[in-house]
DNA sequence: TAGTGCATGTAATGCGTTACATGATTTC
DNA sequence: GAAATCATGTAACGCATTACATGCACTA
């Protein structure tokens, strides 16, 4: 099971697909959180189908050679063990916190403006968020409530650097 | 520059280490959000002394080898210009959070419990944080700030699972 | 004297992204 | 008829982790 197997299982779970149709998908979703590409997809594609997880089908559009997946019974349980496993990678590369984390070498106003760059990051992540779509506030899918907590996050993210800058400048003053 | 090279310089700005010194203080403290391995930092170590960044000197601990690295004048320069560059990568994998996506292919009920797992996950790393140290209230030094923005991180994000929770098995009942 | 910690270093491994190749179809 | 989009696929590349190798020093 590769990084990107539990993304196609969850994905034909609602329909069937085609690879490019799945790299469209993650593209505007879970690449926030969880990123594929080609590079991943098809070779896993084939693997998943030679494993019985998926089937293909042929569906050329005109000319242009198409293959839809679907999901087996066996890709369904696979995929419903590995939403009720523990296992749990978080991995968080964040060079704007590096930064703050150094920012002691620093003259104080400089690295108060590192918070304010960082507050302006959040804002901006939050307008790409918010081109998404904005989930309902009742009856949400799961899928709609990541990108609420993606948008909650970002809000949350963008007002602690703001109080943490008032906060910091007070005690300068005092 | 390589992605170990920020590091390197901001610790240094601070006092003299050793390669394996930084490889300690980076375990526990940048590696939440920024890894590094010895891998990166013993090659990338004599590469920055050729470059001038960095100066090292052997320093013995009796028969064992040992060599400190401090900062040149030209290393605190790029520290600097690195400081207030704006180029700024974010790596965000979070396994939970593609679950919690695709949860709709789970009944309701194990959905949930998803995020009720989301939830432990961010009490047991609260945990860890916590056992590192607690930031004082006034007058945090900026690495101590960022330890505070991780617990406060997962403060909100326990709180926000459980809000959750409490919303969606809310509106279940209605 | 065996185990742990200090200390440096590299080779192998695994991974994902990037870039490229190919070709059909739709759109302006 | 040019450009964008649909569609599949792979090779090269870069990068970080893992595992291993070496050896000294302290301590139980």
């Amino acid at each position: 099971m590769s990084s990107i197997t539990p993304v196609i299982l969850g994905l034909l779970a609602h329909k069937p697909f085609s690879g490019y149709d799945m790299k469209a998908i993650v593209d505007r979703s879970t690449r926030f959180f969880w990123a594929g590409s080609y590079g991943q997809i098809y070779p896993e594609l084939r693997r998943l189908e030679r494993e019985g997880l998926i089937e293909g089908e042929d569906a050329p559009n005109g000319g242009r050679t198409r293959r839809v997946y679907r999901l087996t019974a066996v890709g369904r349980e696979a995929l419903r063990e590995w939403l009720l496993g523990s296992a749990t990678t978080i991995e968080y590369r964040d060079e704007s916190l590096l930064r703050l984390f150094f920012a002691d070498a620093l003259p104080r106003e400089q690295a108060l403006q590192l918070l304010a760059g960082r507050k302006h990051g959040h804002e901006r992540y939050l307008e790409v968020l918010r081109a998404i779509g904005t989930p309902p506030e009742t009856d949400p899918t799961f899928d709609q409530l990541v990108l609420q907590w993606g948008i909650d996050f970002n809000e949350w993210g963008a007002k602690w650097c703001e109080q943490q800058l008032q906060r910091l400048r007070k005690q300068k003053a005092a």
